[in-house]
DNA sequence: ATTATTGCAAACAATTTGCATCGTT
DNA sequence: AACGATGCAAATTGTTTGCAATAAT
């Protein structure tokens, strides 16, 4: 349960920093693209391949989620903890968590009735929300 | 039930037919690179656009189901009919078509709760399949 | 003939990598 | 000093597009 190191990757830096910062201001998925031109926005200039670098090493190190995007590109977000899925409005980009536990169920007995092992799953509700 | 015309896009022709073969030819889900190569292979070359673009207007006319691997790219497959969902062997790619009942109606009461519309649902089971 | 389909090369977009330099330790 | 982190530009990869040549109707 003791783990000294954070995040046992390499060392601190303010653009590292500077990034998770970043990241913590949205609510929604986004890519690193998106990252990078926000920080550009803010002042806060990085280079885009440190930001992929960086989003890259955050979610090996579990500080991030990250799924694609129907376009097939890498978003990421802050990662809140348990296992979730996503609700994205396909209008807004606006993304909820929902749990689904009926859905962890079924992918582990579908699976373990097909003789797989260490399943993972991913589950994306795409739709329109009421704001459209 | 009565559709005289099986798909309603453009001419017929060769080259479209024989991608139809060769998809025909594969169990899995396979890019379209991995379908061009394997015409080429087959003495049936066709251009890559060919393929992107057929591969697409297949999708869009219900004869194909497609996904992204892990690794991004888009995969195609023939599709059974049925709306179903996949499970896919990461190590040799074997995938199968499986039911899920549970899941559509969970996707659907979600959606529902949220207040979306026109909800459309990805779900991905990804595993090692017994022969690994 | 008319118009959709093909091929090829050029264009693109997202992401990665080489390498010299700079920041941490 | 030693080594990871960063920037920038060049290289990759997957996919799309413009356009002239070709085939289907």
């Amino acid at each position: 349960m003791t783990d000294p190191t954070p995040t046992p990757r390499g060392r601190t830096s303010a653009k590292r920093a500077a990034i998770a910062e970043t990241l913590a201001g949205f609510e929604d998925f986004r890519s690193a693209q998106d990252v990078h031109e926000e920080m550009r926005r803010a002042d806060r200039r990085v280079g885009l391949a440190t930001v992929y670098r960086t989003l890259q090493a955050m979610v090996e190190g579990g500080e991030l989620d990250s799924l694609r995007s129907e376009t097939g590109e890498v978003t990421y977000r802050l990662c809140s903890g348990s296992h979730h899925h996503h609700l994205v409005c396909r209008v807004c980009g606006k993304a909820l968590e929902v749990e689904g536990p009926a859905v962890e169920t079924w992918a582990a007995a579908t699976a373990e009735a097909h003789g797989f092992r260490d399943i993972s799953h991913t589950v994306e509700l795409v739709g329109t929300c009421s704001d459209h």
